[in-house]
DNA sequence: ATTTAAAGTTACACCTGTGTCACTTTGGGT
DNA sequence: ACCCAAAGTGACACAGGTGTAACTTTAAAT
C-alpha cells in the first residue's frame, strides 16, 4: 500500500446507510457522501463506479450479514422458538428492510458489473427464501400456521409488518412483543 | 375561456399517479409529465408552480375521494360489516396508499401555498383518523379486537398490510379474502 | 372582423449532479 | 534518499431538470 486510506469500505457503507435512510435513493448523491466522509468526490470513484454500484454492493454486504444470522435459525427446533428468533434478528436492524425496498428503485443497467451484482443479490434472496421456506414448512407440520394462507403471503406479511413505523416510540421490548402477537394472531381478540 | 385546453386537471392527476408509481417521487419530472400529456412543459407551469405543489394537490384530491367513501362506513352497524367495507375501499385503489407513502418524501417548504396544502392534508388525515378511531372503538366495544394492541398499531397494521405486493398476481377476490383473514387472525392456525 | 385574454410554445439562464483525467500527496520498498 | 504506485484533489465538460418570460395561437365576446 502506498498511502493510508482516509476512509474504509465499512465507513462508506455505514454512511451510505444513514444517508439513504435520511435522504432516500434519489436524494443520495456522491457529493453528499463525500462531504460526510470528509473526502473529495473523486476519491469515491476510485472504489465505486457510480451510485448504483455502490448501493448494490452495500445491500449485498448487509444481506450477507443478515443471512449469516438467519442461518442460525436452525439451532432452534420448534416453530415457536424459530419464530421468536426470526423476529428478533429482523427487528434488530429493521432499517435494512426499508433500505432493501429503497433499492428496488435502482434502475436496471447493462453494465457487466451491475449485472453480476444483481445476480449475486438474487442468489442471496433465494438463499433467504429457501431458509424461510423451511421455517414455514416446520410451522405447517406443527399445524401452527393457517393452511389457507400461501407461503408467499406469509413471508410478505412478516416483512411488511416489521416495517410499521414506530411513530409513538413504543419501547423496543414492548414493540417486539406487539409485533409477534399481531403477526401470529392479527388484530382480533383471541378469546 | 379563450381557448380550449389540451388537458384537464383530472388528466394531469391520472398521469401523475401512473408516473409516480412507475418512476417514484424523484424520477417524476415536469418534462416526463409534459411528454405523456403531449403538451409543452411550460404549459403545466400555468397551473402548478412546481412538482411539490402538483403532487400535494394530487394527494389532496385523492384523499378527498377516499374520505368520501370512508365516511359511508357508518351506514354499516356492526364491526364485521364495517371491517369488510373498509378493506374493500382500501383495496379498491390500493396504489393510493403507496403514493401517500411516496409523498412523505416531499421536502418541507416555506412557500405559502405549500404550507396551506400541507395544512389541508393534515386536516384530511385527521378526519380519516377520527373516522377510523370510531371504527376501532366499535370493535373494542364488541370485544372483537385484542385489547393489548394499541389503536395506532392496529391502524398502522391495516394500512401496512394492504401494501403487500401481490407478486404472484393472486386473483383480486382471493387476495382480498386472504387480506381480511390475515389482518384479523394473523398467520396462525385458528383451530 | 376585430379585440382580447387565456392557452400553449419556445428559448434562455441557471443550478446540480455526473464521470473523467491530469495532477499532487503520501508512505512503504529498495 | 529515491522511486513509484496507490490515495486523494480539483477542474472540466456534459447532461438534465428548473423556472421564467417573451412570443404565438386560438376561440369567445363584442
Amino acid at each position: 500500500m502506498a498511502r493510508e486510506r482516509k476512509f474504509t469500505t465499512e465507513e462508506v457503507f455505514e454512511t451510505t446507510k444513514q444517508l439513504l435512510l435520511d435522504y432516500g435513493y434519489e436524494g443520495f448523491t456522491f457529493s453528499l457522501l463525500a462531504n460526510h466522509l470528509k473526502v473529495s468526490r473523486g476519491a469515491i470513484y476510485k472504489y465505486f463506479e457510480n451510485k448504483e454500484e455502490l448501493i448494490s454492493e452495500y445491500i449485498i454486504y448487509q444481506m450477507k450479514v443478515f443471512l449469516s444470522q438467519l442461518e442460525r435459525i436452525n439451532t432452534y427446533t420448534t416453530f415457536d422458538e424459530q419464530f421468536e428468533y426470526l423476529m428478533d434478528i429482523i427487528l434488530n436492524d429493521y432499517e435494512l428492510h426499508r433500505i432493501r425496498r429503497i433499492a428496488i428503485d435502482i434502475p436496471a443497467s447493462d453494465n457487466a458489473k451491475e449485472k453480476e451484482n444483481k445476480k449475486q443479490l438474487d442468489n442471496l434472496h433465494l438463499d433467504m427464501y429457501t431458509t424461510l421456506q423451511q421455517f414455514i414448512k416446520l410451522g405447517r407440520e406443527e399445524k401452527r400456521l393457517n393452511p389457507r394462507i400461501p407461503d408467499s403471503l406469509i413471508l410478505g406479511f412478516i416483512f411488511q409488518t416489521v416495517d410499521i413505523p414506530n411513530h409513538y416510540n413504543v419501547p423496543r421490548e414492548d414493540w417486539i412483543k406487539s409485533m409477534k402477537e399481531i403477526i401470529m394472531n392479527g388484530i382480533s381478540n383471541s378469546n
